[in-house]
DNA sequence: TGTACATCAGTGAACGCGCGTTCACTGATGTAC
DNA sequence: TGTACATCAGTGAACGCGCGTTCACTGATGTAC
């Protein structure tokens, strides 16, 4: 890991992690091979010694994104007090990771944007942690605790994530292009909103 | 509007028009100024007699594909045959246009993408008809015949929204990379889920 | 009806830019004996 | 411990490309008298 000379140490992980600098800051849309490589100070072939293509990188970035989102989903739902009776319990869990995952989205809307654009190359590995599977042990959890009919269970995901994750494009529509105010006051009541709505229709 | 010499007659139109067919088969991504100059046959400079800039006219594309989509919602809604109780038909209307809207995005991802597209451009003009506006009537014609309880009409819109854009973006997104089967078997499936929930969650 | 003239909608060449990617190459590293 | 050599990770120059936009200009159109 030797830096400074002709060799790099570890140049993968430095082009990985400036590029995620300029996606937060600028969009994916604004990352070019060329000015990652004049940013890491190394000749633009070199980057590619370790990613065939830019869509390579965009889609390595776009799965750390997506792992990004699912933890801030974890910490979330780990953050809910263990009391009072466990059906109770694991609504408000269920929420929490709703409500996660679209403060994730307001809070980062470029990183939101880039988990999940369409690509053309398949994701570099599989996801870990995965929202979809922290969502759906979520729904798990409260039908094995009676908080919602069993009945329920096979549609809720998709239901619960339809909503959420259109509460976020939504809102971070209208956020991304003027660069506005950074958080909105009207949003906690449109999150709560449709998260209640959510949880109604699981009933 | 002769045609066929110096003077093209609609240049303007036929930009939109241009710039339509290239969105609708390659995306908003896809669409250059020059290459549209050269398939009307005009040089590139003529564009800007007709739109200052590029985005003026990804602007002017984006209001009519949201006016697009309004306008299928329309026409979902009013094909829904004037028979039995007005509740349960306030019902079906608000049904049919959120069916409407999914399928418009199923069916064409391109428009649906660049209908709300982030632009630093304003809307040249306001929309009409607004798809926002065909849903709120939606809303309150249900509250007006009891089929939902007023208490639910403010929420109700940015609810029933942020399910049914969500899971539009979820399945456009699915399709837009790949370009795979144009009509996926289990997407009515999933179009039937959410609008269930949708409407569970105004009762 | 004819003509001068303002206005509008085009032309064509150029500016300035930066991109992704490839290729023959070289300097540094580590390993086998 | 020293050395030959394969391998790996860089360099630097170039290819080929196309873009948005501007600018001085010209050809066509319509209008006033």
């Amino acid at each position: 890991m030797a830096k400074g000379g002709y060799h790099h140490g570890d140049l993968e992980a430095a082009l990985v992690d400036s590029a995620m600098q300029v996606v937060l800051s600028d969009g994916v849309g604004a990352l070019t091979v060329r000015d990652l490589a004049r940013t890491i100070g190394v000749s633009p072939s070199a980057a590619y010694r370790h990613f065939p293509s830019r869509d390579h990188l965009v889609a390595a970035l776009s799965l750390r994104a997506r792992e990004e989102l699912a933890r801030s989903m974890l910490a979330a739902r780990d953050a809910v007090p263990a009391t009072g009776p466990k059906a109770g319990r694991s609504v408000r869990r269920f929420e929490a990771i709703g409500r996660a995952y679209i403060r994730f989205a307001l809070r980062q809307p470029r990183l939101f944007e880039v988990a999940f654009a369409p690509s053309s190359v398949p994701p570099p590995a599989p996801e870990h942690p995965s929202a979809w599977g922290v969502l759906v042990d979520a729904i798990d959890e409260m039908a094995a605790m009676g908080a919602i009919p069993a009945a329920r269970s096979a549609d809720a995901p998709l239901v619960a994530w339809a909503g959420v994750h259109g509460l976020s494009t939504i809102l971070t529509a209208s956020k991304l292009p003027s660069e506005s105010g950074l958080h909105h006051s009207g949003d906690e009541a449109m999150i709560d909103a449709v998260i209640d709505a959510v949880i109604r229709s699981l009933r």
